[in-house]
DNA sequence: CACTTGACCTGTCCGC
DNA sequence: TGCGGACAGGTCAAGT
């Protein structure tokens, strides 16, 4: 489900929501979702406040004073919603989403001193919370190894280019797609930027011009920003922190739209399989060159 | 080593 | 309506 902009989504609600609070409970059903013994969160979590929610890729931090953190991957059909007064009481248009937790879904309950409580739902359970010391975060094998944020400013088209020249002979939507190349692209955002830059999503990596690269760079920041703006996509099941769905599937060009027509060049829109993920092309202005 | 394919899970949708 | 199979926004491990 989420990617760049879901979570970052995500984090601005949390950073808005929990810093202060204090935990006091936790309460989990499936042990893949949160592997920490009890030991560690009876000491580093129960009693510890929020002071910081981040995002870096498309994991969640969230700072606790204890001096640990809980770092949280959404993979597909995770969600993080909070309940406190702010979005829940009788009669708040919330109610019928908020209202309903915990459901058959939810995995994990933190609950706070103020009453409020944090639902970790995943229906398909790949996603997880680890609770680990601050200072170790950087050393994750994931953040080891995981490339550039997409919207710093000092990530220019020229990085991208000597990032995407490691995977010469894969195409390129499975190089954006790769993690460690660029941050926080997904399945919908690779297929938006492709189609914004006019680039086929199988033309291998060798064969994109510098020019097409520098177009790429280009709607890549297009693409995120007006999502991050819209509150991310809602295709499925994904809410933000206060159980809102996103908007920008409103904007989409190709992801989701199979038959509808091209909206530069009205060609039917097809969907394929690239990189072993559905993909969605126009397959006039997306020309495949070798 | 570079690259691709399955596995991890549950739920939904589509064709027979 | 029921049933089987394909598919779903991510990432690893294992395979070629």
């Amino acid at each position: 489900m989420p990617e760049l902009p879901e979570v970052e989504t995500v984090k601005n609600g949390l950073a808005r929501l929990l810093p202060g609070l204090v935990f006091t409970s936790i309460d989990y059903d499936w042990p893949k979702s949160f592997p920490n013994a009890a030991s560690d969160v009876e000491a580093f979590l129960v009693g510890a406040s929020v002071v910081e929610v981040k995002r870096r890729a498309k994991v969640l931090l969230i700072e606790l004073s204890s001096k640990y953190s809980l770092v949280i991957h959404l993979k597909m059909t995770g969600q993080l919603v909070y309940r406190g007064e702010q979005n829940f009481g009788a009669g708040h248009p919330n109610d019928s989403l908020v209202g309903k937790l915990p459901d058959k879904s939810t995995r994990t309950i933190f609950e706070f001193t103020n009453g409020a409580k944090l639902f970790f739902n995943d229906q398909r359970k790949f996603g997880w919370i680890k609770l680990i010391p601050t200072a170790e975060v950087p050393n994750i094998d994931f953040f080891k190894k995981v490339g550039p944020e997409p919207l710093a400013a000092d990530f220019t088209w020229q990085d991208l280019q000597g990032r995407l020249a490691r995977r010469p002979n894969t195409s390129i939507k499975a190089a954006i797609l790769d993690q460690s190349v660029i941050a926080g692209i997904g399945n919908i955002y690779a297929d938006e930027s492709l189609w914004a830059a006019k680039i086929h999503p199988a033309t291998l990596v060798k064969n994109v011009s510098a020019s097409k690269i520098k177009a790429l760079h280009l709607a890549i920041h297009e693409v995120l920003e007006l999502s991050i703006a819209s509150g991310g996509s809602t295709d499925r099941n994904y809410v933000d922190a206060e159980g809102n769905k996103g908007s920008y599937l409103k904007f989409a060009k190709v992801f989701r739209r199979v038959g509808l027509p091209c909206p530069r060049c009205g060609t039917t829109i097809i969907k394929t399989k690239v990189a072993g993920r559905g993909t969605h092309i126009c397959p006039k202005c997306q020309r495949l060159t070798k």
